[in-house]
DNA sequence: GTCTATATAATGATAGAC
DNA sequence: GTCTATCATTATATAGAC
Protein backbone atom coordinates (compact mmCIF):
# COMPACT_ATOMS: atom_id res chain seq x y z
CA UNK A 1 0.00 0.00 0.00
CA UNK A 2 1.10 3.72 -1.17
CA UNK A 3 1.61 5.64 2.11
CA UNK A 4 -0.60 8.17 0.49
CA UNK A 5 -3.34 5.52 0.53
CA UNK A 6 -1.83 4.36 4.10
CA UNK A 7 -2.40 8.24 5.40
CA UNK A 8 -5.92 8.17 3.72
CA UNK A 9 -7.27 4.64 5.78
CA UNK A 10 -5.73 5.49 8.98
CA UNK A 11 -7.31 8.82 9.11
CA UNK A 12 -10.57 7.27 8.35
CA UNK A 13 -9.94 4.88 10.81
CA UNK A 14 -9.29 7.64 13.45
CA UNK A 15 -12.68 9.92 12.14
CA UNK A 16 -14.24 7.19 12.57
CA UNK A 17 -13.03 6.66 16.40
CA UNK A 18 -12.65 10.21 17.27
CA UNK A 19 -14.40 12.70 15.00
CA UNK A 20 -11.93 15.78 12.96
CA UNK A 21 -11.63 17.76 15.96
CA UNK A 22 -10.40 15.01 18.15
CA UNK A 23 -8.22 13.87 15.52
CA UNK A 24 -4.76 15.16 15.38
CA UNK A 25 -2.16 14.80 12.64
CA UNK A 26 0.32 13.38 14.98
CA UNK A 27 -2.31 10.46 15.57
CA UNK A 28 -2.61 9.94 12.11
CA UNK A 29 1.42 9.79 11.30
CA UNK A 30 1.84 7.29 14.33
CA UNK A 31 -0.93 5.12 13.18
CA UNK A 32 0.15 5.29 9.51
CA UNK A 33 3.69 4.71 10.02
CA UNK A 34 4.59 7.92 8.05
CA UNK A 35 6.33 11.03 8.50
CA UNK A 36 5.58 14.92 8.87
CA UNK A 37 6.74 15.06 5.42
CA UNK A 38 4.55 12.41 3.69
CA UNK A 39 1.43 13.87 4.69
CA UNK A 40 2.50 17.59 3.73
CA UNK A 41 3.80 16.10 0.70
CA UNK A 42 0.63 14.56 -0.26
CA UNK A 43 -1.64 17.27 1.22
CA UNK A 44 -2.41 20.76 1.73
CA UNK A 45 -3.29 19.71 5.75
CA UNK A 46 -5.27 18.19 7.82
CA UNK A 47 -8.61 19.56 6.35
CA UNK A 48 -7.35 18.03 2.95
CA UNK A 49 -6.61 14.80 4.19
CA UNK A 50 -9.85 14.33 6.61
CA UNK A 51 -11.85 15.29 2.87
CA UNK A 52 -9.83 12.52 0.99
CA UNK A 53 -10.18 10.11 4.17
CA UNK A 54 -14.12 10.54 4.50
CA UNK A 55 -14.76 10.33 0.45
CA UNK A 56 -13.03 6.93 0.93
CA UNK A 57 -15.11 6.18 3.33
CA UNK A 58 -18.40 6.98 1.81
CA UNK A 59 -17.51 5.67 -1.61
CA UNK A 60 -16.75 2.09 0.48
CA UNK A 61 -19.67 2.30 2.50
CA UNK A 62 -22.14 3.23 -1.11
CA UNK A 63 -19.82 0.59 -2.80
CA UNK A 64 -21.20 -2.27 0.24
CA UNK A 65 -24.92 -1.01 0.02
CA UNK A 66 -25.42 -1.43 -3.87
CA UNK A 67 -22.89 -4.64 -3.68
CA UNK A 68 -25.75 -5.75 -0.84
CA UNK A 69 -29.03 -4.97 -2.73
CA UNK A 70 -30.82 -7.36 -4.72
CA UNK A 71 -33.63 -5.22 -7.16
CA UNK A 72 -35.59 -8.39 -7.47
CA UNK A 73 -36.52 -8.75 -4.40
CA UNK A 74 -39.86 -6.73 -3.32
CA UNK A 75 -39.18 -3.12 -1.80
CA UNK A 76 -39.90 -3.41 2.18
CA UNK A 77 -37.25 -6.77 1.54
CA UNK A 78 -34.32 -4.65 0.19
CA UNK A 79 -35.11 -2.01 2.95
CA UNK A 80 -35.32 -4.25 5.39
CA UNK A 81 -32.12 -6.04 4.36
CA UNK A 82 -30.44 -2.41 4.62
CA UNK A 83 -31.90 -2.13 8.12
CA UNK A 84 -30.37 -5.37 8.76
CA UNK A 85 -27.12 -4.63 7.70
CA UNK A 86 -26.06 -1.89 10.69
CA UNK A 87 -22.94 -2.95 11.98
CA UNK A 88 -20.77 -1.40 15.07
CA UNK A 89 -23.75 0.64 16.34
CA UNK A 90 -21.68 2.26 19.31
CA UNK A 91 -19.60 2.96 16.73
CA UNK A 92 -21.93 5.14 14.61
CA UNK A 93 -22.03 6.10 11.36
CA UNK A 94 -18.64 6.88 9.35
CA UNK A 95 -19.93 9.86 7.90
CA UNK A 96 -23.16 11.09 9.91
CA UNK A 97 -20.96 11.20 12.68
CA UNK A 98 -18.56 13.83 11.69
CA UNK A 99 -21.79 16.49 10.75
CA UNK A 100 -21.92 17.10 15.05
CA UNK A 101 -18.59 18.58 14.29
CA UNK A 102 -18.41 22.24 14.18
CA UNK A 103 -14.90 22.33 12.39
CA UNK A 104 -16.85 19.80 9.72
CA UNK A 105 -20.00 21.94 9.41
CA UNK A 106 -18.11 25.11 8.65
CA UNK A 107 -15.75 23.42 5.86
CA UNK A 108 -18.20 23.34 2.73
CA UNK A 109 -15.52 20.88 1.17
CA UNK A 110 -16.23 18.16 4.16
CA UNK A 111 -19.80 18.82 4.81
CA UNK A 112 -20.13 18.67 1.01
CA UNK A 113 -19.26 14.92 1.36
CA UNK A 114 -21.27 14.21 4.04
CA UNK A 115 -24.18 15.75 2.50
CA UNK A 116 -23.64 13.69 -0.60
CA UNK A 117 -23.31 10.28 0.84
CA UNK A 118 -26.28 11.04 3.29
CA UNK A 119 -28.50 12.27 0.13
CA UNK A 120 -27.69 9.92 -1.96
CA UNK A 121 -28.70 7.32 0.73
CA UNK A 122 -32.07 9.07 1.03
CA UNK A 123 -32.48 9.00 -2.54
CA UNK A 124 -31.68 5.19 -2.73
CA UNK A 125 -34.27 4.12 -0.56
CA UNK A 126 -37.21 6.50 -1.80
CA UNK A 127 -36.47 5.04 -5.31
CA UNK A 128 -36.97 1.72 -3.81
CA UNK A 129 -39.84 2.12 -2.09
CA UNK A 130 -40.79 4.23 -5.69
CA UNK A 131 -40.06 1.45 -7.47
CA UNK A 132 -42.02 -0.64 -4.43
CA UNK A 133 -44.83 1.12 -5.40
CA UNK A 134 -45.30 1.35 -9.14
CA UNK A 135 -45.60 -2.43 -8.31
CA UNK A 136 -48.13 -2.26 -6.54
CA UNK A 137 -46.50 -3.31 -3.64
CA UNK A 138 -47.61 -0.22 -1.75
CA UNK A 139 -50.31 2.21 -1.00
CA UNK A 140 -50.49 4.27 -4.12
CA UNK A 141 -50.73 7.76 -1.71
CA UNK A 142 -48.11 6.62 0.13
CA UNK A 143 -45.43 9.51 0.97
CA UNK A 144 -41.99 7.69 -0.36
CA UNK A 145 -39.82 10.78 0.46
CA UNK A 146 -41.08 10.78 3.32
CA UNK A 147 -40.89 7.19 4.51
CA UNK A 148 -37.15 7.11 2.97
CA UNK A 149 -36.72 10.69 5.08
CA UNK A 150 -37.75 8.54 8.03
CA UNK A 151 -36.31 5.41 7.62
CA UNK A 152 -32.12 7.28 7.17
CA UNK A 153 -32.88 9.64 10.38
CA UNK A 154 -33.91 6.64 12.35
CA UNK A 155 -30.79 4.64 11.37
CA UNK A 156 -28.65 7.93 12.38
CA UNK A 157 -30.36 8.33 15.38
CA UNK A 158 -30.21 5.48 16.13
CA UNK A 159 -26.50 5.54 16.43
CA UNK A 160 -27.08 8.57 18.96
CA UNK A 161 -29.14 6.50 21.14
CA UNK A 162 -26.76 3.68 21.12
CA UNK A 163 -23.48 5.47 21.73
CA UNK A 164 -25.78 7.52 24.83
CA UNK A 165 -26.54 3.82 26.11
CA UNK A 166 -23.67 1.65 25.32
CA UNK A 167 -26.17 -0.95 23.85
CA UNK A 168 -26.73 -1.41 20.74
CA UNK A 169 -30.43 -2.03 21.61
CA UNK A 170 -32.00 1.31 21.50
CA UNK A 171 -31.11 1.26 18.05
CA UNK A 172 -32.26 -2.18 17.58
CA UNK A 173 -36.17 -0.63 19.02
CA UNK A 174 -36.05 2.29 16.79
CA UNK A 175 -35.23 0.15 13.54
CA UNK A 176 -38.65 -1.99 14.67
CA UNK A 177 -40.36 0.85 14.91
CA UNK A 178 -39.63 1.99 11.05
CA UNK A 179 -40.20 -1.36 10.34
CA UNK A 180 -43.64 -1.26 11.70
CA UNK A 181 -44.32 2.18 9.95
CA UNK A 182 -43.20 0.78 6.30
CA UNK A 183 -45.33 -2.53 6.95
CA UNK A 184 -48.26 -0.39 7.50
CA UNK A 185 -47.71 1.35 4.03
CA UNK A 186 -48.05 -2.41 2.04
CA UNK A 187 -51.42 -2.71 0.22
CA UNK B 1 -26.44 36.29 37.95
CA UNK B 2 -23.30 34.32 40.15
CA UNK B 3 -19.64 33.86 38.52
CA UNK B 4 -20.46 30.33 39.00
CA UNK B 5 -23.96 30.25 37.05
CA UNK B 6 -22.04 32.24 34.33
CA UNK B 7 -20.01 29.46 33.49
CA UNK B 8 -22.44 26.87 33.61
CA UNK B 9 -24.63 28.88 31.20
CA UNK B 10 -21.33 29.76 28.83
CA UNK B 11 -20.32 26.35 28.76
CA UNK B 12 -23.77 25.49 27.98
CA UNK B 13 -24.11 27.47 24.92
CA UNK B 14 -20.50 26.26 23.68
CA UNK B 15 -20.92 22.73 24.29
CA UNK B 16 -24.20 23.39 21.54
CA UNK B 17 -21.88 25.32 19.47
CA UNK B 18 -18.90 23.83 19.20
CA UNK B 19 -18.92 20.38 21.14
CA UNK B 20 -17.07 19.54 24.17
CA UNK B 21 -13.64 18.69 22.28
CA UNK B 22 -13.15 22.07 20.13
CA UNK B 23 -14.66 23.72 23.60
CA UNK B 24 -11.73 25.06 25.28
CA UNK B 25 -11.31 26.66 28.94
CA UNK B 26 -10.39 29.94 26.95
CA UNK B 27 -13.50 30.09 25.56
CA UNK B 28 -15.76 29.74 28.24
CA UNK B 29 -13.60 32.07 29.99
CA UNK B 30 -13.91 34.79 27.40
CA UNK B 31 -17.63 34.38 27.21
CA UNK B 32 -18.26 34.17 30.36
CA UNK B 33 -16.14 37.01 31.88
CA UNK B 34 -14.65 34.79 34.52
CA UNK B 35 -11.09 34.22 35.26
CA UNK B 36 -9.00 31.44 35.15
CA UNK B 37 -8.88 31.41 38.80
CA UNK B 38 -12.77 31.64 39.20
CA UNK B 39 -13.26 28.37 36.82
CA UNK B 40 -10.88 25.89 38.87
CA UNK B 41 -12.03 27.27 42.29
CA UNK B 42 -16.17 26.91 41.28
CA UNK B 43 -14.94 23.21 39.21
CA UNK B 44 -12.21 20.10 39.32
CA UNK B 45 -11.93 21.04 35.37
CA UNK B 46 -12.91 21.14 32.27
CA UNK B 47 -14.79 17.79 32.68
CA UNK B 48 -16.69 19.06 35.86
CA UNK B 49 -17.58 22.38 34.71
CA UNK B 50 -19.07 20.45 30.71
CA UNK B 51 -21.01 18.14 33.35
CA UNK B 52 -23.03 20.87 34.84
CA UNK B 53 -23.11 22.85 31.97
CA UNK B 54 -24.69 19.09 30.37
CA UNK B 55 -27.44 18.74 33.54
CA UNK B 56 -28.41 22.39 32.94
CA UNK B 57 -29.36 22.22 29.61
CA UNK B 58 -30.90 18.57 29.84
CA UNK B 59 -32.87 19.93 32.99
CA UNK B 60 -34.11 22.61 30.94
CA UNK B 61 -35.48 20.52 28.04
CA UNK B 62 -37.58 18.61 30.00
CA UNK B 63 -38.98 21.05 32.03
CA UNK B 64 -39.75 22.83 28.70
CA UNK B 65 -41.36 19.32 27.37
CA UNK B 66 -43.41 18.90 31.02
CA UNK B 67 -44.21 22.42 30.62
CA UNK B 68 -45.67 22.33 26.95
CA UNK B 69 -47.61 19.13 27.35
CA UNK B 70 -51.30 19.17 27.85
CA UNK B 71 -52.00 15.68 29.30
CA UNK B 72 -55.71 15.91 28.36
CA UNK B 73 -54.91 15.90 24.87
CA UNK B 74 -55.31 12.72 22.73
CA UNK B 75 -51.68 10.64 22.35
CA UNK B 76 -51.29 11.46 19.26
CA UNK B 77 -51.83 14.93 19.37
CA UNK B 78 -49.61 15.46 22.13
CA UNK B 79 -46.54 13.32 20.17
CA UNK B 80 -47.09 15.99 17.41
CA UNK B 81 -47.24 18.64 19.81
CA UNK B 82 -43.53 17.45 20.44
CA UNK B 83 -42.61 17.05 17.00
CA UNK B 84 -43.53 20.63 16.44
CA UNK B 85 -41.88 21.61 18.97
CA UNK B 86 -38.43 21.17 17.06
CA UNK B 87 -36.29 24.34 17.38
CA UNK B 88 -32.84 25.73 15.31
CA UNK B 89 -32.81 21.93 13.52
CA UNK B 90 -29.05 23.54 12.20
CA UNK B 91 -27.96 23.33 15.88
CA UNK B 92 -28.70 20.36 16.90
CA UNK B 93 -30.22 18.63 19.96
CA UNK B 94 -27.96 20.18 22.75
CA UNK B 95 -27.89 16.63 24.42
CA UNK B 96 -27.48 14.16 21.24
CA UNK B 97 -25.11 16.15 19.37
CA UNK B 98 -22.35 15.59 22.34
CA UNK B 99 -22.28 11.79 22.37
CA UNK B 100 -20.63 11.60 19.10
CA UNK B 101 -18.02 12.78 20.61
CA UNK B 102 -15.39 10.21 21.96
CA UNK B 103 -14.60 12.27 24.91
CA UNK B 104 -17.71 12.41 26.26
CA UNK B 105 -18.64 8.70 25.83
CA UNK B 106 -15.49 8.05 27.38
CA UNK B 107 -16.50 10.06 30.47
CA UNK B 108 -19.14 7.70 32.19
CA UNK B 109 -19.93 11.10 34.12
CA UNK B 110 -20.81 13.22 30.70
CA UNK B 111 -22.10 10.23 28.83
CA UNK B 112 -24.42 9.51 31.88
CA UNK B 113 -26.30 12.83 31.62
CA UNK B 114 -26.77 12.26 28.02
CA UNK B 115 -28.09 8.88 28.56
CA UNK B 116 -30.43 10.15 31.04
CA UNK B 117 -32.08 12.53 29.04
CA UNK B 118 -32.54 10.88 25.56
CA UNK B 119 -33.88 8.04 28.19
CA UNK B 120 -35.97 10.51 30.00
CA UNK B 121 -37.15 11.49 26.45
CA UNK B 122 -38.08 8.03 25.16
CA UNK B 123 -39.87 7.01 28.07
CA UNK B 124 -42.01 10.01 27.86
CA UNK B 125 -43.18 9.59 24.52
CA UNK B 126 -43.96 5.43 25.59
CA UNK B 127 -45.80 6.24 28.34
CA UNK B 128 -47.78 8.87 26.36
CA UNK B 129 -48.80 5.93 23.82
CA UNK B 130 -49.23 3.83 26.46
CA UNK B 131 -52.30 6.03 28.06
CA UNK B 132 -53.44 6.44 24.62
CA UNK B 133 -53.72 2.36 23.31
CA UNK B 134 -55.28 2.14 27.30
CA UNK B 135 -57.62 4.71 26.47
CA UNK B 136 -58.39 3.06 22.83
CA UNK B 137 -56.85 6.03 20.50
CA UNK B 138 -54.30 3.08 19.39
CA UNK B 139 -54.52 -0.56 17.92
CA UNK B 140 -54.22 -2.82 21.20
CA UNK B 141 -51.25 -4.45 19.17
CA UNK B 142 -49.44 -1.33 18.91
CA UNK B 143 -45.18 -1.97 20.15
CA UNK B 144 -45.50 1.12 21.57
CA UNK B 145 -41.72 0.92 22.99
CA UNK B 146 -40.35 0.48 19.34
CA UNK B 147 -42.80 3.48 18.24
CA UNK B 148 -41.08 5.76 20.62
CA UNK B 149 -37.40 4.49 19.99
CA UNK B 150 -38.28 5.74 16.33
CA UNK B 151 -39.68 8.89 17.52
CA UNK B 152 -36.68 9.94 19.36
CA UNK B 153 -34.88 8.28 16.67
CA UNK B 154 -36.02 10.42 14.26
CA UNK B 155 -35.51 13.61 16.14
CA UNK B 156 -32.26 13.18 16.46
CA UNK B 157 -31.23 11.48 13.22
CA UNK B 158 -33.34 14.91 11.48
CA UNK B 159 -30.80 16.66 12.95
CA UNK B 160 -27.93 15.25 11.86
CA UNK B 161 -29.64 15.68 8.26
CA UNK B 162 -30.46 18.82 8.45
CA UNK B 163 -26.91 19.68 9.51
CA UNK B 164 -25.51 17.80 6.58
CA UNK B 165 -27.52 19.83 4.40
CA UNK B 166 -27.70 22.83 6.49
CA UNK B 167 -31.13 23.29 5.66
CA UNK B 168 -34.13 22.50 8.28
CA UNK B 169 -36.06 20.50 4.90
CA UNK B 170 -34.65 16.82 5.75
CA UNK B 171 -35.33 17.20 9.30
CA UNK B 172 -39.58 17.86 8.47
CA UNK B 173 -39.20 15.55 6.16
CA UNK B 174 -38.54 12.82 8.40
CA UNK B 175 -40.64 14.29 10.92
CA UNK B 176 -43.52 13.93 8.48
CA UNK B 177 -42.72 10.31 7.67
CA UNK B 178 -42.90 9.17 11.72
CA UNK B 179 -45.89 11.21 12.20
CA UNK B 180 -47.59 8.77 9.13
CA UNK B 181 -46.33 5.51 11.07
CA UNK B 182 -48.07 6.82 14.45
CA UNK B 183 -50.97 7.58 12.50
CA UNK B 184 -50.88 4.25 11.26
CA UNK B 185 -50.95 2.87 15.04
CA UNK B 186 -54.67 5.01 15.73
CA UNK B 187 -57.39 2.56 15.73
C1' DG C 1 8.91 11.15 -1.72
C1' DT C 2 10.46 10.63 2.72
C1' DC C 3 12.53 11.97 6.87
C1' DT C 4 13.90 14.80 11.28
C1' DA C 5 14.15 19.20 13.42
C1' DT C 6 11.95 23.13 14.50
C1' DA C 7 8.42 27.10 14.95
C1' DT C 8 4.27 29.26 16.65
C1' DA C 9 0.14 29.15 18.91
C1' DA C 10 -3.28 27.01 21.79
C1' DT C 11 -4.63 23.68 25.46
C1' DG C 12 -5.66 22.38 30.15
C1' DA C 13 -4.04 23.19 34.58
C1' DT C 14 -1.42 25.31 38.65
C1' DA C 15 0.67 29.02 41.73
C1' DG C 16 0.10 32.45 44.42
C1' DA C 17 -1.11 37.51 45.06
C1' DC C 18 -5.11 40.26 46.39
C1' DG D 1 -13.78 34.26 45.40
C1' DT D 2 -11.37 36.47 41.99
C1' DC D 3 -7.48 37.71 39.48
C1' DT D 4 -2.88 37.49 36.60
C1' DA D 5 1.26 34.98 35.65
C1' DT D 6 3.10 30.92 34.37
C1' DC D 7 3.77 25.90 33.27
C1' DA D 8 4.18 21.56 30.55
C1' DT D 9 2.04 19.59 26.69
C1' DT D 10 0.04 19.26 22.33
C1' DA D 11 -1.67 20.97 17.68
C1' DT D 12 -0.78 22.36 13.11
C1' DA D 13 2.51 23.62 10.01
C1' DT D 14 7.19 24.74 7.86
C1' DA D 15 12.29 24.09 6.75
C1' DG D 16 15.47 21.81 4.78
C1' DA D 17 18.50 17.52 4.59
C1' DC D 18 18.59 13.12 2.09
Amino acid sequence: MSTRDALVEATADLLWERGYSATSPAMILARSGAGQGSMYHHFRGKADLARAAMQHAADEMTTGLETADDPSLPALERVRAFLGSLRDPLRGCRIGRLVQDAEVVDDDDLRGVADQYLHGLEQWVTDVLDAGRAAGELRPDADTAAAAAMVVAVVQGGFVLARARQDAAPQQAAVRGALAALDALAV
